[in-house]
Formats: structure tokens, C-alpha cells, sequence
DNA sequence: ACTTCCATGTAAGTAGTTACATGATTGC
DNA sequence: GCAATCATGTAACTACTTACATGGAAGT
């Protein structure tokens, strides 16, 4: 019981029935507001999952249709419950792959010019800045939220990176700008 | 020209050129090495990359076998360099994307005791100490490199941010502990 | 002799994105 | 009436990983 053989989507999932999100479509916006920042769900990834955890047993879904609206809602089963508890207790989070096309640019331009260089530490400021104000609103949206708990732990923790993102980028600027 | 539909490991190919390594086993190795703490290739990619560089006239190849052992080796075209140089002029720096198990855990840990909590960002911090230690065995070997330039900033930037990590994690594990 | 490293490549599988199709409801 | 939103789903594609096959060279 409980072989944790199951993708990130699938904990994402039962992550977020636990929390009280039960359509297919209120996760893919709930993932959008939230876990997106550090894992990404697409419908193409969310349905599908679905279907194969209700398969699994670990969640259990129902028609609720609203009105003449198709619409199904999951919950998540005790096996469910006990899959999440038990990844939750796993300490291993090795886990931590980054794509980030600005540190790849800058690590090759050497062949470009000095001012092409400091605009790409530049662009990258700009980048966490956009992604900084992303997060921002998320934090007023959720002022209201009672008790937001870790949610809102992790939200400040990805406020504070972005803030450092930008800082150490400008100070790059800055470097690049200062020697030749 | 220079029609910019390659794909991020393109760019790797053309840029590891660009300093000198030659074939598609030391390109695997650099990345290894660097890139792959912000852009990971495997084999599968870079083989089949090569090839289709070449196809398009990016870069030469020619034979150029050890005693028995065969070996290709790989040049840039001009063509290449100035697919190279538009790309690094090219301030579009939008794709960071990050895939990170532990913030995801602990996004959803409020189902989880305390003590898991502060468990789980205990072992985030201890990862990031991990990453930590091989960018400093990067960064011992690399002191023999004469003028290091751009690929020496990133390095000093990865290990910036793996220090902010980890005090960060940290400091959300006293966080966890304190209160209740 | 054995192991590690150098070196190239591919097949099969998994993961993920994008774009589309469909249709009801709500708000302007 | 129209646009936006709610809602589900899939097909086609692209990307990526893993594991394997092959074999020479170098070090111990």
C-alpha cells in the first residue's frame, strides 16, 4: 500500500482535494495561482491524472453537473489521504530542476559585447520583477484567506527569492556596467 | 537568416563550440559540470542536436578518430556564430522555469505535524548545501582556467543563490519549530 | 585481468505542451 | 446579442530520460 510510484501531478492533485478544490477545472486555477511558481499543471496533465487516481482509488469522483453544465467533482478516499500523509512525511525532496534561459545566455557571453552582457542581466532584473508583482497580487488576493497556514509560508518564501533574484541581477548589472 | 527556432540545447551546442570543446561526449561532460545547474542535456539530445546543426550548416564535422577509437569533431560555421551572436544579442530571457519538490511538500504540509514541517525544510536546506558543495568543487577546479569572464559570474551567482537557499530554508525551519 | 574512461549512437518509453472541439452559464 | 467564464476532454506533437549496445584506450 501507499508504493509511491505516483507523478508530482498526482500529489498536486491530491493536494489540492485535500484543501477542498474538487473539479478539474478548479485545480488547473488553483495551480495557476500557486503551485505553478515551483510545478506546473496543464489540463493535458490534470484530466487524465484524474482518471487514473479515481482508478487507483485514491480519489473518488461524482456528476454534479450546475444546472445543464457538465461537472465532476472529486474527493479525495482514505487511501488517498493516506498516500498524501505518507509523501508528506517523506523527506525526500531531491527534486529541484531549473530551465533558466538567462543564466544560459549570460554563461556564454563572453563572445558578446560588454553592454549586450549588462542588458541581459538587465532583461533577467526585469524578469523577477514581473514575476515579484505576479506574486504580489497573489499575496492581496489571499489577505483574505483565514489562516493560509503554509500556503502562505511558501508565498513569502517565493517573494523573498524573486526579491534576491532581483537584487543580485541589478548588482550583475552593475558589475558588467563597471569593468570595460 | 538567423531565424531563432532552436532549441535551447541548439544554443548550448553553438556555445560550447564557441570556447573550443569539440565533440558531442565533451560537450556532455561540460554540461555536466555547468549548465546543468540551469539547463540539463542528456546524450539523447545532444547526438541527435549535432546532427541536425549540421544539416542546417550551423557547424562542420569531421572524422577525427584516437588511434581506433572514433571520434567526430565539431566546428562552428559563420553561419553558427551568427546564430550565436543574434541569440546572446537577443534580450528575451523569459523562460525560468522551476520544478521544486520541496516547496511543492510543503506548500500542501499543512496536513502534516509540525515536526514533519520543519523536517521537511530541514532536508530543502540540506539540499541546497548538497548543490553548495559540487558548485565549490566547480569552483576549486576552475581556478586553473585563465579569465573564466562570464562563465566565472555565473558560477559566483549559483553559489549566491544556493547560500540564500539555505539560510533561507533554515530560517523557515526555526520558523516551523517556534511557533507551536 | 580488470576497471574506468573515451566515444558514439539509438530505441523505447515517459512527460509535457498546445491547440482544438464542445457546449452551458453569466454578466454586460 | 456578445464576450467572458465555467467545464471537460483529447489528439498531435515536442521534449526528455533511461537504458542499452558497441568498442577502443589507458591505468592499475
Amino acid at each position: 500500500m501507499s508504493a509511491n510510484n505516483l507523478s508530482p501531478i498526482g500529489h498536486v492533485i491530491l493536494g489540492m482535494l485535500s484543501l477542498g478544490i474538487r473539479t478539474g477545472y478548479d485545480i488547473k486555477q488553483s495551480v495557476d495561482r500557486s503551485t505553478r511558481f515551483f510545478l506546473a499543471a496543464s489540463y493535458g496533465q490534470i484530466y487524465p491524472e484524474l482518471k487514473k487516481l479515481e482508478d487507483a482509488g485514491l480519489i473518488r469522483g461524482e456528476d454534479d453537473p450546475q444546472g445543464g453544465r457538465q461537472r465532476r467533482a472529486y474527493d479525495l478516499t482514505a487511501e488517498g489521504r493516506a498516500v498524501l500523509d505518507g509523501w508528506l512525511a517523506d523527506t525526500d525532496v531531491s527534486t529541484y530542476e531549473l530551465r533558466d534561459l538567462a543564466l544560459l545566455k549570460l554563461f556564454f557571453s563572453d563572445a558578446a559585447r560588454p553592454d549586450q552582457r549588462a542588458a541581459l542581466a538587465r532583461a533577467a532584473a526585469e524578469r523577477h520583477e514581473r514575476m515579484l508583482a505576479a506574486l504580489e497580487e497573489v499575496e492581496a488576493w489571499v489577505g483574505d484567506v483565514p489562516d493560509p497556514g503554509m500556503r502562505f509560508e511558501v508565498l513569502k518564501f517565493g517573494l523573498d527569492c524573486h526579491r534576491w533574484y532581483v537584487q543580485r541581477f541589478k548588482q550583475m548589472e552593475q558589475d558588467l556596467k563597471e569593468d570595460r
